[in-house]
DNA sequence: ACAAATATAGGCAAATCTGTGGCAGTTATT
DNA sequence: AATAACTGCCACAGATTTGCCTATATTTGT
């Protein structure tokens, strides 16, 4: 399916160009004279990809990129005149994808556009993939083992289909029932806990990781990334 | 976030430069004289990031990433000392996330490392995830939780439910017939307070908030955004 | 302003949920 | 066949949640 473009610059002659070479690559491209109006219209109809010149009317583009960061994943390319050192760094800070500097060639910049969406697809393709990494585990669904970094860990096999499962949806409450139904093929209601039964065992195998198996009350569970050291990165 | 970082360059300066400055942000890193070197242990222990030069011994750089590509979704940053448009291109296009001419900053270079590894963490965050927001506060209904700002608050599974429901119909009144049949169950007319009782628990919880539950008098609630410059009005 | 109806706040106890250790039936391994 | 491993269940203790009760405050209608 054809991929959503926003740009923004104020200069209409950089928008036409950049346009035409993404449209030309199949992507729906919408333009825009300031960054405020395409955070208006993305608020109403989000995009896949957004590329914000810096120097605008209103909101500049880096204000824009800040403020689409703090709630939404969208892809980010900031373009600007600016070429020092502490203009790129601020930018890839601030929460873009890319920074390239202007005047650059289009074609790089559909290259650049062509990676990002590669990388988010090889990211979704990720779970049906044979090796699945979580923090600092992986396993291998294939050759059906499991690390914990260098150091194999022996899993029983439920205790591995549900591992494979909670890899599968890291980050994600999982509820009893979608286990039952998913590991161990039960679709009626069971009034059971081996659920939690194994994810006991699975717990004691993992405390040397920093992968753990939260509960989440009157729910199920949830996998997720311990942060050792600092607590709020992001 | 230790993640695990193997860089290939012939010149062992610059694998001593830009592995210190990694090693300094926290991350794992792991030095190889050549790209093949660096595959070869890949394929025994993964890493996250690979950042390879173009000339090298043995398979050059691009070859090595191409290689990898075939296989495997890991982030890869390509360093080199061709500048051409065409090199930035072709590198790119072979499938590295990120091309960097050389002599660059290790500074920038490690903010973008960050940026791909931040990239990564929001793809798998988003890859299903279903999110809502209102004034200031979000709330993941797959991971189940709750963010005022960048604080997360714990919610019970009723009050999650109902927040959801009132997320889900922000601005409009809601009856306590209306959730007591979303969020209960409930269809037949019960006569109950369960439903103050929980939106007293969530208003606490809520102080915090710009998101405020307000009471429809005889009705039932409305939950809604409190302009912050107004705060004195209530 | 006053009474009736409705909403809020605090406290309480029943019901529910989770983690633990132990146990036994079944399955796999030697 | 004997032994070990795996898996589900049980019971218990501790923690959390939640509905209700009562007292108090707020709103509405006259």
């Amino acid at each position: 399916m054809s991929k959503k473009i926003y740009i923004a610059d104020d200069d209409a002659n950089i928008r036409f160009i950049i346009g035409s070479f993404l449209k030309n690559e199949g992507y729906q491209v919408e333009e825009f004279e300031s960054g405020d109006a395409l955070y208006e219209r993305f608020l109403a109809v989000p995009c896949d990809l957004i590329i914000l010149d810096i120097m605008m009317e209103g909101r500049d583009g880096l204000a824009i990129c800040a403020k689409l960061r703090e709630s939404y994943s969208v892809l980010i390319i900031i373009v600007s005149a600016l070429d020092s050192e502490l203009d790129r760094i601020t930018g890839i800070t601030l929460g873009s994808d890319d920074y390239l500097v202007k005047p650059f060639s289009p074609v790089e910049l559909v290259a650049r556009v062509k990676a990002l969406f590669r990388r988010v697809d090889l990211d979704r393709k990720v779970v049906s993939a044979d090796i699945l990494v979580v923090g600092d585990m992986r396993i291998n669904v294939k050759s059906r083992d499991c690390w914990i970094d260098q150091k194999k860990v022996d899993l029983t096999p439920t205790e591995f289909t549900l591992l494979t499962y909670m890899f599968q949806h890291a980050d994600q409450a999982v509820s009893r029932q979608q286990l039952l139904k998913h590991v161990w093929g039960v679709e009626w209601d069971a009034d059971t806990r081996a659920t939690d039964d194994i994810l006991k065992r699975l717990r004691k195998k993992l405390v040397d990781s920093r992968v753990k198996v939260e509960s989440v009350w009157g729910f199920g569970f949830r996998l997720v990334v311990e942060d050792e050291h600092e607590k709020s990165e992001k």
